[in-house]
This record gives C-alpha cells, sequence and structure tokens, in this order.
DNA sequence: CTGCCACTTCAAGTCAGCTTGAGGTCAACC
DNA sequence: GGTTGACCTCAAGCTGACTTGAAGTGGCAG
C-alpha cells in the first residue's frame, strides 16, 4: 500500500496527529481507510496541509480554508472569487511591508522620538488608514 | 482638556469600548484619568491602536506586541531584535505571496487538474518548505 | 433636581483551534 | 500467544482575545 499511516504523515507535514485528527472531524482533510485502528492517508494530503498552512499564514478560518479547496486539495472557488481573495491578500501584505518598513525605520533612525520623525508618522498614517480595513 | 474620552477614542479608531477597556487590563494602553468614571486617553493612543493592529495583522500576540513598544507608543526594542521581527515579517510577506500567486495561477490556469501543473505544484513545493516555518 | 444614558465593574460566557487524559484496541514483534 | 506501543474514542480542558450581562454611577440637559 502507497498509504501514509498517520503517524507517518505527522512527521512528514510536521502537524500532531492529534490536530490531523481533528482536521478530519471538521471535514478539511479525508483519510482513505483504516489499518486495524490506525488512518491512512493519501500522499497528496502533504500537498494539501500545505496549503492548509499558507492559508493559515494568510489569516484565515479552517472553515474559510475548507470552503476554498475541494477534498483532493485542488482550489474549488470561481474565478472571481479567488481574484477577490488574492486582492484580500495584497492588502494585507501591504499593512505587513508597511509594519516591516516602520521597523526597520526604527532600528536604523536614531532619532529620540520616533513619534515625531516625519517618516515614522507617515507609516503610522498609513497604518491608521489600513486599520479598520481587516475584519471590522 | 484635550483628553479623549473612551467613546471618542473607539469612534475614532473603530475598536469596541470594550476592547479598549480590555486593552488597558493587560496592560497594552494606558488611560490618563477619568471624567467621572469614564477614562481619558491622550490623542497619541490612536497612533498605538494603529501600530497594535498592523501588529496584529502581522500574527503577533498581544503579548509580543505590549513587548516592542513602549507606553507611550514608541518601539521598544532593541536594533537587532528589531531587525529579526523585520526579517520574521519578510519570511510571512513571501508567504503570503506565494498563496497569493497560487490563487491567482489557478484563477487563471484553465487546466483541469491543477496538481498536475507544474507551476502550481513548484508553488505548492515553495509552500511545503515554508509550513514548518512559523510557531511549530 | 430629576432623569437619562454612556459609561463603570466584575464575573461569566464565547469562539477558534487545538491538546490532554482516561480507558480501550490491535498489528507486530519476540 | 503474550507484551508492547502507537494508535483509537470521547469528553473535557486550555489559551487568546474578546464580548456580554447584571447591577451600579455620575455628569449634564432640561
Amino acid at each position: 500500500m502507497k498509504f501514509l499511516d498517520i503517524g507517518v504523515l505527522s512527521k512528514q507535514s510536521g502537524v500532531p496527529a492529534s490536530t490531523l485528527r481533528y482536521y478530519e472531524e471538521i471535514g478539511l482533510i479525508q483519510s482513505v481507510g483504516r489499518h486495524g485502528l490506525r488512518r491512512q492517508f493519501d500522499p497528496p494530503v502533504v500537498t494539501q496541509l500545505a496549503l492548509i498552512s499558507l492559508g493559515k499564514m494568510a489569516g484565515f478560518s479552517l472553515d474559510d480554508i475548507k470552503g476554498m479547496f475541494a477534498k483532493d486539495g485542488s482550489p474549488q472557488l470561481p474565478r472571481a472569487e479567488l481574484h477577490l481573495r488574492a486582492d484580500a491578500l495584497d492588502e494585507q501584505i501591504r499593512g505587513l511591508e508597511r509594519l516591516r518598513d516602520a521597523l526597520r525605520h526604527v532600528a536604523d533612525c536614531p532619532a529620540e522620538t520616533h513619534m515625531e520623525c516625519p517618516k515614522f508618522k507617515r507609516l503610522m498614517h498609513f497604518a491608521s488608514r489600513l486599520a479598520g480595513t481587516r475584519k471590522g
């Protein structure tokens, strides 16, 4: 059998077995059967788990993620929706870049009082605009 | 007085009053006093809240954020640490870009089977590499 | 001076996303 | 054929980040 025992999958993916069981329980992944009691998984689940990890990084809930991909892990959303999600990601990325720039700036700017530094203030201005953007 | 009543601050920042109280309770922000019972805040708290919002977007916990900025909202970490945080953000940003690219790709790629598309597979390969990176 | 109402406190509740614990099972190794 | 150990189930517990509810307070408009 070319199936992965839950323990093997856990090791390969770095995802705890308890989490894999939980993911299966909520329908996020599926096992193909059992060997004795032990869940067996299809190798592509590894890819799925990578997608799930990415999705989580992107701030999506497991439920969101569940809606994005079919059981085989292939994306299952209409094009428009995909582009919307991508756009949202772009916005989030810009926010993170801003924060990163702010951090780097204060790391390098020798000013005693960052709050008075025009560059920092500008970054914070953008920050304020972004603040309400995500998840009202 | 040029101070902001909690209600005003809440409206200006978009952060619920209950959340502001919670933030004060955990020491993330500070009020400058009371008017009757009502908390009064310094205007710079608005900037602080923007920073907090950015920090949250970046995936930091409130505790992390608390450690990053002093009570006046100015960053309070050694340069090296700031750069480390910035580097971590860069990595996170790359992950998000990857996910975004993956989404856009599948939105535009007409292939029936994304899992077979080399470009998609390459994106997923990176995804797997990234998967374990953040928060074991 | 009365009433309103946005605030106050404090405890408890909620939600996501898991983890932990107790008690059970079973394929495999010796 | 017994022991082992990684799995199983199911319920309960946990953390983070808040929200909600009940009961109280006090500044200000009328």
